[in-house]
DNA sequence: TTGTAGGCGTTATCAT
DNA sequence: ATGATAACGCCTACAA
């Protein structure tokens, strides 16, 4: 509509009588430029609302200084805090980013890679769908060696780096805590998914019960999708168990609260009756009663450190290669849910 | 790093003997091309691994498909929900999106609106902060008539487009709610805000009271930071003020369930001592017990009208200035912690 | 229907 | 230290 014509190179060139050379130079302060001309450059610019054209810009230089982020879901605090860690580091390093969610659709995940693709970003980070069960549509990213980071939802494969905490341990240390409160009948809730977050949260509740001699059962194991309506399905498989279980370890904090929740309707007490620990220490942890036992790491955390492993792999600063995993910190929070004696 | 050479339009000319100009035309699908060498094109482009160079296109075109986008913060869930409303609609019509977020902080917002002004964003999306109090940081968008429509939290201003809900008639209804149920010491917590939704959900909350004869006490108004912990100072007010009031009227979810926790902690009974409605049907409103009556609004309703109007006026389909202010439909849900009689 | 040629705004490589 | 000039990849009159 009403754009009025742009202020180019040339038209500073024309007004201060120099060539534009000499005007680029002076804007990206080329250190051969007298410092005279290079303060009348800039002052003129800043004077005519000149903005450089990044895409002429680009055009030369083969690089967009974009970045692609592509995540199940936005809405979840966790992956809203990612996000946020990832856009405070890009815009702090000059990035931009493009962002797009797959509705824990592969399909919709491989349309967005695509559109990555196209849009030429510098590099791209993901965190996978549910059903994503390998990495064949990156294969535009590893075929042209264009840096590819996963954090979170990740699937091993040799051309990435990942990012993420130590599922298996964490799991580990959640069971292990049931276990240490009393509990021997232990449910562990995870997600039908293919990712190896879950088959180590899952393997982690395993060689707990191992070591602590609890024998495994298998009709223990409860695939559900992780959001609350899933957690109240859950409870009504653990009302029909019997012996009913003792202790719930859920692989996300949503799923467990929606399964206390229909749990407490029946009149089943917690953490007496049963004990849970939860997943991601997400806000409402702490609004349902009992407070939620869970595992906390930081969205921003993850977020920060992707992107900054990213830019400093575009920068040529770091090689990623030789540390294809990063695991991050993360604490086990004790609360009420699962504190069975004082 | 390897990023190979990109095949150009040249390149297909050359293999298929014809010139640039052909096959640009091929690629656009431009009517007048024959349909057979169109397709050979196509055909040549796609097995040669072609992409379309967005840079050469957008130097030409002046325009960049992008979409500046500006909120808060990201992790409520309201917000993430605007976005994901925003990215369904823009990357369906083949916008991309820039993210930023202000952190409730004007002077990142004023940066933001900069880096997306000198990207070239073809029109801006955006929900202030808090403590934004003019719009005075956009002008550089609207001394270039590029369009800018503002989301929920707005500011009052002829040059843009505003789209959410009659926050007035909410709270009217809200409030309304609370007296019908028999409160009449009715708290109203609200944001150190001067965005006119907290302006106009307080004014609706005052002319409930008018209507119904119930005094209006400048006491009974709480500024808080409308998150858990400002709802727990303010629980900490409330519980001082003789005498004790009846009901709340909260501005936002996370905020009352802060309150209602430090005010269970204290042994106060919701609804039976004083019952409580909130704002935005926050995930967590259906984990406080007794489940928080609140008003319901889509953010992917609100982020996919915003997006929608944005493109549409930028593809010249409709104009903004006829309709400067849209409103979307809300509800309130009641639930338990307003229920004082069955 | 197709080809020629010029330009979009920068940057980089030469000279000067 | 500065200036001319040629890319960068695509689009679009205009001509053929």
């Amino acid at each position: 509509m009403g754009q009025s014509k742009e202020v180019t190179i040339y038209d500073i060139a024309r007004k201060l009588n120099i060539s534009a050379a000499t005007v680029s130079r002076g804007l990206q302060m080329h250190p051969c430029t007298a410092k005279k001309t290079m303060k009348k450059i800039l002052d003129a610019a800043e004077e005519m609302g000149y903005r450089t054209n990044p895409f002429a810009r680009n055009l030369i230089s083969r690089r967009t200084k974009t970045i692609g982020v592509i995540v199940p879901g936005l809405t979840s605090h966790f992956m809203s805090s990612v996000v946020e860690g990832i856009e405070r580091v890009a815009n702090k390093k000059g990035y931009n980013l493009l962002i797009s969610h797959s509705s824990e659709s592969t399909a919709k995940e491989a349309d967005s890679v695509k559109a990555l693709f196209n849009n030429r970003v510098d590099g791209l980070l993901a965190s996978l769908a549910h059903d994503t069960k390998d990495l064949a549509h990156f294969d535009l990213f590893f075929k042209k060696d264009i840096p590819v980071i996963f954090f979170d939802r990740v699937l091993e494969h040799e051309n990435s780096t990942n990012i993420l905490i130590d599922n298996h341990k964490a799991a580990y240390m959640a069971t292990n805590h049931l276990i240490s409160q009393g509990c021997r009948r232990i449910v562990h809730i995870t997600a039908p998914s293919l990712q190896s977050v879950y088959a180590d949260r899952c393997s982690g509740y395993k060689q707990a019960l191992l070591d602590h001699q609890v024998k495994f059962k298998k009709e223990y194991v409860l695939v559900e999708d992780l959001n609350m309506q899933g957690g109240a399905h859950a409870a009504e498989m653990i009302l029909k168990m019997r012996p009913a279980p003792d202790g719930v370890f859920v692989a996300n904090d949503l799923c467990a609260i929606g399964c206390m929740l229909a749990l407490k309707q029946k009149d089943v007490k917690i953490p007496q009756d049963i004990a849970f620990v939860g997943f991601n220490n997400d806000p409402a942890s702490k609004v349902i009663e009992p407070n939620l036992t869970t595992v906390d790491y930081s969205g921003h955390d993850v977020g920060e450190t992707a992107a900054r492993y990213l830019i400093n792999h575009l920068s040529g600063l770091s090689t990623i290669q030789d540390t294809n995993t990063v695991m991050l910190r993360f604490e086990l929070i004790v609360r009420e849910s699962s504190t069975r004696h004082k």
